[in-house]
RNA sequence: UGGGGUGUGGUGUAAUUGGCAACACAGCAGAUUCUGGUUCUGUUAUUCAGGGUUCAAGUCCUUGCACCCCAACCA
């Protein structure tokens, strides 16, 4: 008998969802009827950077609640601000958020709704909820008061109905330079939630924009826009992130004033994902593109999703992840070590394996046959046998991972030392003879004999070896280059100490390494295809540019753990 | 300073809503292994603090404390 209460063992493949106090209250509004047992979400990107992994969670609960509850969940992008929003960021989102799972057939826009949202304003000025202001910003926000201290109310406050109105329509022919004039609306300029004194709901602002170029002159802000263009597109529950909940009170306001086409939409606030070692901010990011700290918005180290792609992140695994990870009201960081565990899980099942000898040392076998070549047969994924086998030469120099010799033997150390035999890989078992060095005492070559009778890598006596290494015939190699990347923040929480991110960026987050030598295999790797380099860690070969791998996340690394204990 | 939100191992998330505090990551120990990978077993460690109600409190009451958000014509 299981305690109820317990957690059940994770499938790591099919991870448990996490309780989602969202699914809760969705599922408790479907059974009070609230609305006719609809569900309707949308995801709500302002059209102004690239999506990045706290979206991805966004977007697994904003289409997983729908999908979850047989409803809709649609992307509308919230472009209110032409200052800032361009169609190459629409595009971008398109196709990332195609990749993540969710390819969109028709793509909203808030900008469609702009006649209705500025009818409705209309309304709000005829009902004498909303007024013309004709001071300038830094009044306006100096008379809204401070926390605990109320705001006073504007000189044009009590203008009459009429001349608002008339106002108003003079701001959309565009008879007023740009921010001259604001509509607020007229709530409370002592309520104690800042957000409902006279909030602006219409600034005037000339940019031009991406779909509605030069057709309008003023521009909604967000709070008078999006529970609107929810109530337009009949969303029920509309999910955003907690610095919203004190907007909630104003969301609500605007929308009873307004005569719905549909029920009254409901927002409910969840916390951001955050991770660690690393930024989400669009700013910072934005900085770290725009400083050439990184080399574009797809450089791997990143956590947009188009660099999280290009690195070998499985979309799998990050839905996985996110799934994982769950819904919920508290502010907290995740370790990125756990996306990690979920991108190796992925990877193992689905990765075919290959062998890659990224920093080579030469291994001669004294004793091979001069000029013989045979060709050994591997398994191209222990996981997964459907994956198959392939042929992979053999002769007697090979290239060895440096890091796989050592003259001394530290305990513990299981690989090529003088004297010792390992296997290799599929191949054969050799026995280290010796070695040369140069004046440095740089190791520049090892010398082995093999054992004929292993082939395969197995000894027919049955004798055991303490380790099995990757290799690659160095007749046979072809040369590749190899990206290693280290975490772009070495601190967990970047900026913590000093307040300045930039502050805690990892110098060598990424180690470029040429001349690798690679199995004939990798020749023909697919543009984007993520392989196991044996021993190593997980490999993405690059869209663009053949022979160009990136680490995606390294294997687990016993050896490191063993050699960083001391 | 007023309002709102949130506090569970090192980290993150659960707990049949008052009934043995669990799952994962990380760590440690061991087994298996033709990847020091994978897999398996074991193990370390948790309810912000004080008070109260109760046979029983992570959960209810109370008093504190800490952290986050809110005074853009950004979203």
């Amino acid at each position: 008998m299981t305690d109820p209460g317990a957690t059940p063992p994770a499938d790591r493949a099919n991870p448990p969802a996490a309780a989602n106090f969202v699914r809760d209250l969705v599922r408790a509004d479907n059974e009070r009827g609230t609305f006719g047992g609809r569900v309707q979400t949308r995801f709500p990107p302002e059209p102004n950077g690239y999506l990045h992994i706290g979206h991805a969670k966004a977007i697994h609960v904003d289409f997983g609640i729908a999908e979850e509850f047989g409803g809709i969940c649609n992307l509308r992008f919230d472009d209110t601000n032409p200052d800032t929003e361009d169609t190459e960021y629409v595009d971008a989102i398109v196709e990332d958020l195609a990749w993540i799972g969710y390819p969109v057939e028709r793509a909203l826009y808030a900008s469609d709704y702009f006649e209705q949202i500025y009818q409705w304003a209309e309304l709000l000025v005829t009902k004498g909820l909303a007024y013309v202001d004709d001071q300038d910003s830094e009044t306006i926000s100096a008379q809204r008061g401070g926390y605990g201290k109320p705001g006073v109310e504007s000189p044009y406050r009590s203008r009459t109905i009429e001349e608002n109105l008339d106002l108003f329509r003079r701001m959309r022919a565009g008879e007023f330079p740009d921010g001259a004039r604001v509509l607020r609306a007229r709530i409370d300029m002592q309520h104690e939630n800042m957000q409902l004194r006279d909030p602006v709901m219409y600034r005037i602002r000339r940019g031009h924009h991406h779909r509605t170029h030069d057709a309008w002159v003023i521009y909604p802000t967000y709070d008078w826009a999006h529970g609107q263009s929810d109530a337009i597109e009949g969303v029920t529950h509309s999910l955003c992130s907690l610095e919203f909940d004190s907007h909630r009170p104003l969301y609500d306001w605007y929308l009873e004033q307004l005569p719905l086409p549909f029920d009254q939409p409901r927002q409910i606030e969840f916390a951001r994902l955050e991770l660690s070692h690393t930024v989400t901010s669009k700013r910072k990011l934005a900085k770290l593109v725009a400083d050439g700290i990184v080399d574009g918005w797809d450089d791997p180290r990143l956590p947009t999703i188009r660099a999280l792609r290009r690195r070998g992140y499985p979309s799998k695994a990050i839905k996985d992840f996110c799934t994982f990870i769950g819904v919920q009201k508290t502010n907290s960081r995740h370790q990125i070590e756990l996306l990690e565990s979920f991108v190796r899980d992925e990877l193992n099942r689905t990765a075919q394996r290959r062998m890659a000898v990224l920093r080579p040392l030469k291994l001669v076998i004294t004793n091979w046959p001069a000029g013989a070549v045979e060709h050994v047969t591997i398994q191209n994924n222990p996981e997964n046998p459907d994956d198959g086998t392939r042929e992979v030469a053999f002769g007697g120099e090979l290239w060895i991972e440096r890091d796989d010799f050592m003259v001394e033997a530290p305990p513990k150390y299981f690989r090529l030392t003088p004297g010792r035999e390992v296997r290799l890989r599929g191949a054969y078992f050799v026995t280290c003879t010796g070695f040369t060095a140069d004046a440095d005492g740089t190791v520049t070559e090892v010398q082995c004999t093999y054992d004929p009778d292993t082939r395969g890598g197995n000894a027919p006596d049955g004798r055991k070896v303490k380790s099995t290494m990757h290799w690659v015939s160095a007749d046979h190699a072809l040369d590749a280059t190899v990206a290693l990347y280290e975490r772009l923040f070495r601190a967990e929480v970047p900026g913590e100490v000093t307040g300045e991110p930039f502050d805690d960026l990892e110098p060598n987050s990424r180690e470029i390494l040429d001349h690798c030598k690679v199995e004939a295999a990798l020749g023909k790797a697919a543009p984007g295809q993520v392989v196991q380099f044996e021993r190593i860690g997980y490999f993405a070969h690059d869209p663009r540019t053949p022979r160009l791998f990136h680490r995606t996340v390294g294997l687990r690394d016993e050896w490191a753990n063993i050699q960083k204990r001391g």
